[in-house]
DNA sequence: CTTGTTTTGTATCGGTCAGTTCAAAATGTA
DNA sequence: TACATTTTGAACTGACCGATACAAAACAAG
């Protein structure tokens, strides 16, 4: 019929989220997302529209892969609700240090960095990060619901204020971590977090 | 001598701030600097160098400024240190509130937001963060420190763990309210926060 | 008043931005 | 092999980017 693609959209998909997310929207040119993609620029618009249409493909994808990885961190019923807060925890400080090994410095979390740099001004992207805080809070809530009737925690405070504390706790960890803090440190201040929640 | 300056150099620094602060590095360009301090062209870069040393000046006076607001606050040595940290994150609650119902969306803060745009790209604005934020932990520290000799702050952890964690507290609050958070839901957050200090 | 010095407005610089155009290349089908 | 359809690469578009050039304007000192 017709001239068959040469490349994977979905990893096309991957690389954009990774220079969306190492460089933030503004900075990122087309130019830097044909390079990063290996396409060129009639594929790259031929595929996406729009450098805006691409960058909210790449953020809903990076946000559901999260929310995904998060969920089934925090959903693992064998263990007591805390132990997977602090797994959660840990997962976030493993993620920075991971990537502050690898490429040497911190990335953050895609969906914090576009919450700080266009969250205010586009609300298409603001549509997509609501979407998701309202998703992962539902989660956060379940499992402080969870540690309240297992018994592993024992904060008086309703399970909304947890869950938009420990939303909170870990936009602070990525913010901290992009701020030039090392391992240590988070861990520092993921286990001063679960204070809170096991007095 | 020569002809003077038609406008005051400080009150354009505050308006190159407020327009940072809005809508970040990247989406600032050099007219919308023009427009906002009233400026030609010419006096911004006869004045400030360019679009990048501007920046880095007004980073540097919003850094100081937010900071020694926060040590004022965190100084007050007539009250327990348990409530002046309150007071610090009552501040930032505040603060995010008054910009809300002003502007219509919350601005977080410069230090914060350049955190996360630049801060793993742009070494001269890293290195002020990096001196703010020693600062600033000092003073974190410093509370932390009084707060276990007056008795109001009885968490075991190190005052470096604690100042740590108020830090990444603030930066959570900013980010959640950036992300969408009302007033109730920041209070929520500062409250539960605290209960890692008091336990 | 002149002179020397600085600020200011305007016009402009080369470069890069996101996005388009278009013809050549590449396929399945007939 | 010839056709219809799509992808691809390269050249290109107008707009805007940060930054500069330069001369008119505005002052203080002499």
């Amino acid at each position: 019929m017709a001239r068959p693609r040469m490349f994977d959209e979905e990893r096309a998909l991957d690389a954009a989220v990774h220079v969306f997310w190492e460089r933030g929207y503004e900075a990122t040119s087309t130019q830097d997302l044909c390079d990063a993609t290996g396409l060129g620029r009639s594929s790259i618009y031929n595929t996406f529209q729009s450098k805006h249409a691409l960058f909210e493909r790449a953020l809903a994808r990076y946000l559901d892969a999260m929310t995904v990885t998060q969920t089934a961190v925090l959903d693992d019923v064998e263990r007591p609700a805390a132990d997977r807060v602090r797994a959660l925890l840990a997962l976030v400080v493993e993620g920075e240090a991971e990537c502050r090994k690898g490429s040497g410095r911190a990335l953050g979390c895609l969906g914090v960095n576009t919450v700080v740099e266009l969250a205010g001004r586009d609300p298409a992207a603001a549509a997509l990060l609501e979407r998701d805080t309202v998703r992962r809070l539902a989660v956060y809530r379940a499992v402080m619901e969870a540690g309240r009737r297992d018994g592993s925690i024992t904060s008086s405070r309703d399970a909304e204020a947890l869950a938009r504390f420990l939303n909170a706790t870990v936009a602070g960890l990525r913010v901290s971590s992009q701020g030039g803090a090392g391992r240590a440190e988070l861990e520092a201040i993921a286990e001063t977090a679960m204070d809170a929640l096991t007095p």
